[in-house]
DNA sequence: TCATTGTTTTAAAATCATTCTAAACTATTG
DNA sequence: CAATAGTTTAGAATGATTTTAAAACAATGA
């Protein structure tokens, strides 16, 4: 728990509760990802921030790592713009902001937004995931 | 009105409206894009289309044709799935499904959901649009 | 510890959707 | 009908992501 005597002992606990090998690669990842808060982010941001934080990881790596992570719900892919993938590491109910002019996300907390029933599913299917994205831009004054 | 008599006049319309210069490509897209109901298309999809109605129109401008009318309001880019677009030919305020294993999209109508007030935008801006997609798959028997 | 085995990582190439480019074409206006 | 401004196009370019095949590594058990 105390990172400052055993910073990898989360992101090690994470993994092997996921059944995923920890990896030199997948524990400098997972503790960028899960060590401070919640988080977005794309490919090419965390292959940079990895980068600076002297973390040698290839950017198929990260593209892997990413797909891993998703799978077994340690992250959540949030669809928002054509041609890129954003990862949120807060996987609970919750829906988003997206800023259209920044590309930034945020968390709007799934109590914050009261949604009615849903019309029942097409037959033969069932609801897997309801996202919600607001999308915002500067307001013109 | 009447399509068998006058198969352009709606779709001539229609770009007239929209400030768009009637081009035989735009006339045939649009032909297809609002001839008959509610559609979500992908470029792709369009494209083959288009080729089996014996429109010549270069892929390059299916994706002109697609971005202007989206940017003009004649369509509503939805984006559900990374690395594609769809477009949606209803522009009315509304929702969908998404089907994830067959990645059909599907209308919701605006008031088959009642959505509480969203939450107080980020300052300095406001909302633009808010998007729901109830993502579903087939139900395990 | 070490060898074996199955995983993981990687650089590089491949892929896929989409956009750009510059030249050829076409609708509109005078 | 000519001039011009807007469109279309093939093909090249881009950018995100995935694949490939080989080298590196983690786990396991002797």
């Amino acid at each position: 728990m105390d990172s400052t005597v055993r910073p990898y002992s989360k992101a090690y606990d994470i993994l092997r509760n996921a059944g995923l090998r920890p990896t030199r690669q997948r524990l400098g990842l997972a503790r960028l990802l899960f060590g401070d808060g919640d988080r977005h982010v794309t490919a090419e941001q965390l292959h940079a921030e990895a980068a600076s934080a002297n973390l040698r990881v290839s950017l198929a790596t990260i593209y892997n790592t990413l797909n891993q992570f998703s799978e077994v719900g340690l992250l959540r892919e949030v669809v928002v713009k054509p041609g890129r993938s954003y990862f949120d590491t807060n996987t609970s109910d919750h829906h988003h902001f997206f800023h259209e002019e920044t590309a930034r996300l945020q968390d709007i907390a799934a109590d914050a937004i009261a949604v009615g029933p849903i019309p029942t599913p097409p037959s033969g299917t069932c609801v897997e995931r309801i996202d919600i994205i607001v999308r915002v831009k500067k307001a013109d004054k």
